[in-house]
DNA sequence: TTTATTCATCGTACATTTGCGATGAACAAT
DNA sequence: ATTGTTCATCGCAAATGTACGATGAATAAA
């Protein structure tokens, strides 16, 4: 993204939007989101037995979900749980259905 | 992404709801999407008033949100139309509603 | 103190995304 | 036939994403 001539700014909402968006854009981190959400909350890196990624790489995932603010990790040597971030998790609820609120079962364009 | 040794496999739900999630994770996509599913339905390039970007960028995000199935284009020539995909919206918002089913008001973390 | 376990981070390679201007296709109006 | 409008696509540059193996930090257990 680039600054342009015409002073614009995106909302606040837009923005969490879709840097919620933007961390689920993969699969692989659905993956371990769906897994963090069912198994009630933490885990550790069992996820090495749920993906097929290098050790490396599910870190990697896991730090994308923490920067979008999705998840936490808090260490419990030698591991570190990881849980579903409550209060962005539900703020992300509510922008996704807010933003797919509109039906169009009635309308047909235009 | 990459084929991994172990034969892997993501569901049809993960990688629908990935893809959907990716092609919402740029704020100019949020809006152009914010501004079609208000406007009713459909719409031109008026978007170019609404965002700060070159025409041929905002084509590319079009193409991107109709690529992830997201909206159709129809030619109503010289200009074309732009309207919400139901039957895809409805399936988003379907997946990320399951995805954020879980609550967490009660559990607190293992 | 040494060893083993768990995880993050670094370095690297390659693919994809994002943005722009330039060009071209399709059609309407002249 | 020419012109103007609308939009897609190409070509390019820069940034970001995705993956891996190797290395290193932190701690528990021996």
């Amino acid at each position: 993204m680039k600054r342009s001539a015409k002073d614009f700014e995106y909302t606040e909402d837009t923005l969490m939007l879709s840097k919620f968006a933007k961390a689920l854009g993969h699969p692989a981190r659905i993956i371990i989101l769906k897994h963090l959400s069912n198994q009630s909350c933490c885990f550790t890196g069992d996820l090495l037995e749920v993906l097929p990624l290098a050790q490396s790489t599910i870190s990697q995932h896991l730090k994308e979900l923490k920067d979008a603010g999705l998840i936490d990790g808090e260490v419990d040597p030698p591991k570190v749980k990881y849980c579903i971030n409550e209060a962005n998790w539900k703020l992300a609820r509510e922008l996704f259905q807010t933003l797919f609120r509109e039906d169009f079962s009635n309308i047909n364009c235009c």
